[in-house]
DNA sequence: GATAACTATATTGTGCACAATATAATCGCA
DNA sequence: TGCGATTATATTGTGCACAATATAGTTATC
């Protein structure tokens, strides 16, 4: 098997359509899971960062967000304020900086989290592939988003 | 390095974040390339598929592009009419059976194809990866894909 | 201490994704 | 033939993503 079949772009096809598909067959598992929750895949990956960040004892600033999920304010303040209207979180001003909006969990948002432990569990249990298929996926994808970096390092 | 880390939230972010994560990084990779022809990543993805049955001398059914593709009407039809109003496809009801849309290329649409066999080398370029590398992201790919779809085909 | 450059967030608009529902056409079958 | 079930597509509404732009606040330079 090798990159260049009949066609350019049916391998085109084949090799980005397969990370697409796959990207939106994972978040499809999740979506019941996290329906429990009443939380959007986009909103869980928020929230992950917002519990570990309170587990180290600091509230979160949306820059520290965008940069940790690769997002801009223009989809994560919507989301955000979708969080605060739920009551899982507050988005402060602060105080030395008018500019910078910190965001904190409240109690449900920090006790949300011990729902929250049970889903990854639980979505492993769906995809019958073992761990070492899983762990390889990842170092692939870690590699190919590294080697993107690199090439535009201020994408 | 193992699947299970100090927390399960962690390594959840960790391995279903990386496949979130490079998916909009390869797209964000395909944008500017993209942007030439005029087209989007979604649509891209719909020319590939008629291109593809184009050169196999027939039309497309919107239900073929949805399986194809894993999208459903509610995304593809408005794309569809977007890509009619641009002049790259026709929407026609077949005759046999009137709740069929066939989608067809012009001479527009079929003539972009030239213009697009440019693309997936131009996009390689831009990453620097071995393509052992990709070949191997692209098996890990397509595992979790058949093992997503095995534990729940219906979805 | 005015002001230009910069930074952080917000807003607006477009285009996916997808759930839920609607509509229309076709098929199965008594 | 009639009519319930099925199929194919469309519509509506919500929530991302992201480009482009706006705005408010801060810093640097003079």
């Amino acid at each position: 098997m090798t990159l260049s079949t009949d066609s350019p772009l049916a391998l085109d096809n084949q090799l980005c359509f397969a990370l697409y598909a796959a990207n939106r067959a994972v978040v499809a598992r999740y979506r019941p899971l996290l329906a429990e929750l009443d939380l959007t895949y986009p909103q869980y990956l928020v929230m992950l960062v917002l519990w570990e960040h309170w587990q180290q004892g600091r509230e979160t600033r949306v820059t520290d967000l965008g940069q940790r999920l690769r997002l801009d304010s223009g989809t994560l303040t919507p989301l955000l304020k979708r969080l605060a209207e739920r009551g899982l979180v507050t988005r402060t001003r602060q105080a030395q900086d008018e500019r910078v909006v910190l965001v904190s969990l409240t109690a449900a948002g920090e006790a949300l989290r011990q729902t929250a432990e049970a889903i990854p569990a639980k979505l492993l249990c769906g995809i019958d592939l073992a761990p070492e298929r899983l762990l390889a996926l990842r170092e692939e994808l870690r590699a190919v988003l590294q080697a993107i970096d690199q090439a535009a390092p201020s994408d």
